[in-house]
DNA sequence: CTCAACACTGAAATCGATTGCAGGAATACA
DNA sequence: TGTATTCCTGCAATCGATTTCAGTGTTGAG
């Protein structure tokens, strides 16, 4: 049923060397043959068994890719963003899914080590510093978020600015008490934000007060309590405005507000990181800072391909730190403090 | 860096073949053979390449995945059930995408196949009969849909009974005259739907008008525009109520009911098929038939590995065809039609 | 016409793990 | 003690494609 290149190489009379050749540099024979063997070759439906040629060549045309929550939209567009750009050059791709979870991280980590890829893509969960020993040797690129590894190659957002431009818009509308939720502190996003919402404070003269500031865990539960907390005081000193980390506890943030009968925006704006189809759909449509997340990681996978297809000559030298901008969306959930 | 088996062979002072069977097959080697080995492995952290296993051994523990769009979350879910599944039976996954395109899906299997994976599962595309023949030999299981292959393998939901509930539904609270909007009839699904449709107006007593059931070739804007078809009528022969046959073109009909100036569900009671995330976040919350995907998917791998580990024999003569079936979710968008 | 340069091709080694077979040691049994 | 088993281990072949090296035939220059 399948046939091997020996196959190939009887039906064409030659060697197997020679079909070999005849298939992968054809400029190395002569023309005949080539055209014998290429014929020979479709008329038996010949398929390469990459299992044999990544064992003689240390290697096949894979690549690694893991990611931290495939059911995250975020995230699976970052994996369809990679597969299209690996597809694109004729690499496949072995995906895994850590769920966040360091465990799962490692596991995933060493089953692909025996695959012998040729380069590793990874949104690294926060024991990713450790874990990324196992692969030392394997050409990596994080992506979306910095393990902490130093001289690594990165492919980002800018959180710092996205958040700023966010909490800028907010103040720029009148807020003086915003609110920020913020995701865990061992992942490189998460500081960002926080960071971005200091630094628009600052640049509007509000003094950044920690109770207005709170962890929401990442997750929609996590955004939840947290915004109950918030905006349980009373209307004089709860926040009339907030910044949500993430689109997971933007969710909760939302489910909050509702529970406790707060109106959007005319008793609360919000500002959500990362779009999603429910942003839009949502009446009040909700504003929020949008990432590009299919050029994001079609880029990450770009600059793996060309640092591997380059030998890893100039660019080992010089670690890539790419970062795009994000936009702002303004939408209905933002509007004038109620006086 | 990476150590062979060999390495280890020489490290623990027996020969490979011995050390081979120390570490996959421990009780054919002595026990203190064994310990030397197994330490020296975890000494050098061997770890097996699984390209020459599997150039050996005809194959890795390796399967192929075809899902058609991971930036479906119900796909994503499908993906995710996949993933466990395998990584649970300690295989690993190849994942492709087809965005719906045979040519996509044809590629993705001429791909698959160079790597020998063990087995497939494939939400099918509609050329999907075509293309699978290309992998006649794999042990497959289709997964969502039925490529219309005889004697395969499928795990899928009842359709039928999911649609025919909704309308049911629907018909119970009184009303008379409901729409539909399915999907492309080259998809297995979308026919069942539709069928479980007729069978419940027909189950009431009410005549199927053809009028009524229009295509939305299950994107957005397809379920748009059939909405707006449908529901630009005069209020007297328009539609009460809409079954909606996927999640995309739910959005869209909910989009041209607001175009319309239509409420819900005082003016029009919408059903989706597939929950989802927005659906339970709107206001009103969407009544829909909900698919157990991460069950369906995790049911469709373990079926492949069982097959696939029980030797190629009941197996293969007992095409397996599993139906799990739906949950009718009753929310907010739908109530008796007005007087 | 001779010899060098060149273009092609094939034989054989190689990648790393597995496995059939055979040999050697240890044990059991008579 | 002699022989039959059993247990363990190593040799060598194998999976399929690639690649080095050497050899053949052809062309071109002198």
């Amino acid at each position: 049923m399948i046939s091997s290149l020996k196959d190939v190489a009887i039906l064409a009379r030659v060697s197997p060397a020679t079909a070999s050749r005849a298939l992968s540099k054809p400029e190395t024979v002569a023309q005949t043959t080539r055209e014998r063997v290429t014929k020979a070759a479709k008329q038996l439906s010949y398929q390469p068994n990459v299992l044999a040629r990544g064992l003689r060549q240390r290697g096949s045309r894979t690549l690694g890719a893991i990611i931290s929550d495939i059911l995250n939209p975020g995230q699976a567009t970052l994996a369809k963003g990679i597969q299209d750009a690996a597809a694109k050059r004729d690499y496949t791709v072995f995906m895994f899914n850590t769920d966040e979870d360091t465990h799962k991280e490692r596991r995933a980590l060493e089953s692909l080590r025996g695959h012998l890829p040729q380069g590793l893509i990874i949104v690294p969960s926060p024991g990713a510093k450790e874990n990324l020993k196992l692969v030392a040797a394997l050409p990596t690129v994080e992506l979306d978020r910095a393990s902490g590894i130093k001289d690594a190659h990165t492919v980002m957002v800018d959180n710092v600015g996205g958040a700023r431009a966010a909490v800028q818009h907010l103040t720029a509308l009148g807020h003086k008490r915003i609110g920020m939720i913020f995701g865990s502190m061992d992942i490189s996003t998460s500081v960002e934000r926080l960071q971005g919402y200091r630094e628009a404070l600052e640049g509007a003269g509000i003094a950044y007060r920690e109770d207005l500031a709170l962890p929401g865990n990442h997750r929609e539960e996590g955004g939840r309590v947290a915004a109950h907390t918030l905006l349980s005081r009373g209307a004089e000193s709860r926040p009339t405005a907030l910044f949500v980390g993430n689109n997971e506890m933007t969710i909760g943030a939302l489910l909050a507000a509702r529970e406790l009968e707060l109106r959007i925006p005319t008793d609360l704006s919000i500002v959500g990181f990362d779009d999603s189809r429910w942003a839009k759909l949502m009446q009040p449509a909700i504003t929020v800072v949008a990432q590009p997340a299919y050029e994001l990681a079609y880029l990450a996978c770009e600059t793996l391909l060309n640092r591997l297809e380059n030998g890893s000559s100039i660019q080992t030298l010089r670690p890539a730190s790419i970062r795009l901008s994000t936009t702002f969306m303004k939408r209905d959930s933002t509007a004038p403090p109620a006086t």
